[in-house]
DNA sequence: TTGGAGTCAATAGG
DNA sequence: CCTATTGACTCCAA
């Protein structure tokens, strides 16, 4: 016996009522999105005692999401499916989330129950020995749709025939392109001439004003957020977006070097893709320079981590068997369900898409208490009706 | 209110 | 076309 067990990280699996989630947003006609609320999807399994994905997702045991998705990228570059036509089909999201999905999956265990959500779908969806077949017949009738639409419209032709207008498909029978009316009307000023918000792109000096800000101040007061915003011209939603953002998104760079450490050590060695040399990277964002992002506390670092995340220490390039579902045969309904909750099964190749046993302790979990510490800094200041901080010596 | 988690959707490159 | 990036939004919990 190595180790005491437990320790696992709880999720409190609390119940929570499927929400209606009723976008302001207006549906645009992009695809069928007739979400319900219970199963916004068509899973893969029709008859599956009748489990909505949020209970599956709940009894679910823990995936490697890693694992996951390489799989899931594998398949679709091999059979030429794109990310667009996968995400609104199968995982219910736009083509921006499912890359952002697939480049940079977080750990299983830092999932919020939605979370994991896309990720049990995409589980299921390589179960499905009909996956690509079906994903391919849709693309088919993507074409032919748009081919039709083309023809109809190329009549004559008053010169250009811009419209390139997306509806169609499963006629939603709703044209409604209203700009929605933006709730803010405030002041008596414009309001009708196309609220097209443009999209505030930042130049590069100013992601660079804003990471140095960070580094000094990773929580920064509202009276700092306004001179930021003032200093460099921004809104003072602005900042504060792209500090919520880019926490965020150091965050889940943490996530990620956190794996891909595990996955070096736990099993065979194997450098993944991009960087992983061992230091911060720049990332989330092209500018370079910097690197330290989430500056301070850095120091201790040890880990000792011996094989962190359950299963994946291994590759497995193959490109043949499908997927390891469990019992090809015998028990046609009871694989995937077995291979998701883990069950039985032992073994098995891939046996890091199932692990039902909670590994001890989540070493990285020094890195994690890094990665919030300013969170909890920033905490204890505002408990102690503190406004500039500035400097915390450890 | 504030911050985190998930996403959307515009847009920049291929 | 397709994918990656990223500012803004919605929900939720503390």
């Amino acid at each position: 016996a190595p180790e005491s067990p437990l320790s696992s990280a709880e999720e409190s699996v609390k119940s929570q009522q499927e929400e209606q989630m009723c976008r302001s947003s207006v549906q645009e006609p992009s695809e069928a999105s007739e979400s319900q609320p219970g199963t916004p999807l068509p899973l893969p399994l029709p008859g599956q005692a009748g489990l909505s994905i949020q209970e599956m997702v709940a009894m679910s045991a823990e995936l490697d999401t890693y694992v996951i998705t390489k799989k899931v990228k594998e398949v679709l570059t091999d059979n030429n499916l794109g990310q667009r036509l996968f995400g609104e089909s199968i995982l219910g999201l736009t083509q921006g989330s499912v890359s952002d999905l697939l480049a940079r999956p977080k750990p299983w265990h830092k999932l919020s129950l939605k979370g994991r959500e896309p990720f049990v779908r995409m589980q299921l969806w390589l179960s499905d020995p009909r996956n690509v077949e079906k994903l391919m017949d849709m693309k088919r009738m993507e074409k032919k749709a748009y081919m039709k639409r083309r023809h109809s419209s190329i009549g004559e032709s008053h010169s250009l025939e811009s419209g390139l207008s997306a509806a169609d498909l499963t006629q939603g029978a709703s044209p409604q392109h209203l700009s929605q009316q933006p709730p803010q009307q405030m002041q008596p000023q414009q309001q009708q001439p196309q609220l097209k918000k443009p999209r505030v792109v930042l130049a590069p000096e100013e992601k660079e004003a804003l990471k140095r800000a960070y580094q000094q101040k990773p929580y920064p007061s509202p009276k700092t957020i306004e001179e930021l915003a003032s200093q460099l011209n921004l809104k003072t939603s602005t900042v504060i977006n792209w500090f919520h953002n880019y926490r965020s998104r150091i965050r889940r760079e943490l996530f990620i070097e956190e794996i891909q450490a595990a996955a070096g050590e736990g099993g065979s060695p194997s450098a993944r893709p991009g960087k992983s040399g061992g230091e911060g990277e720049n990332s989330c964002d092209g500018t370079e320079s910097d690197s330290t992002a989430e500056g301070r506390p850095s120091g201790s670092e040890e880990r000792k981590g011996f094989l962190e995340s359950p299963g994946l220490g291994h590759r497995e390039e193959d490109g043949e068997g499908e997927f390891p579902s469990a019992s090809g045969t015998s028990r046609p309904r009871g694989g995937i369900i077995d291979s998701l909750f883990g069950i039985p099964e032992s073994i098995s190749v891939t046996n890091a898409a199932t692990t039902p046993c909670r590994n001890p302790k989540d070493s990285s979990l020094r890195k994690k208490k890094a990665a919030n510490l300013n969170n909890i800094i920033h905490r204890l200041e505002k408990a102690a009706n503190r406004d500039e901080p500035h400097e915390w010596e450890f």
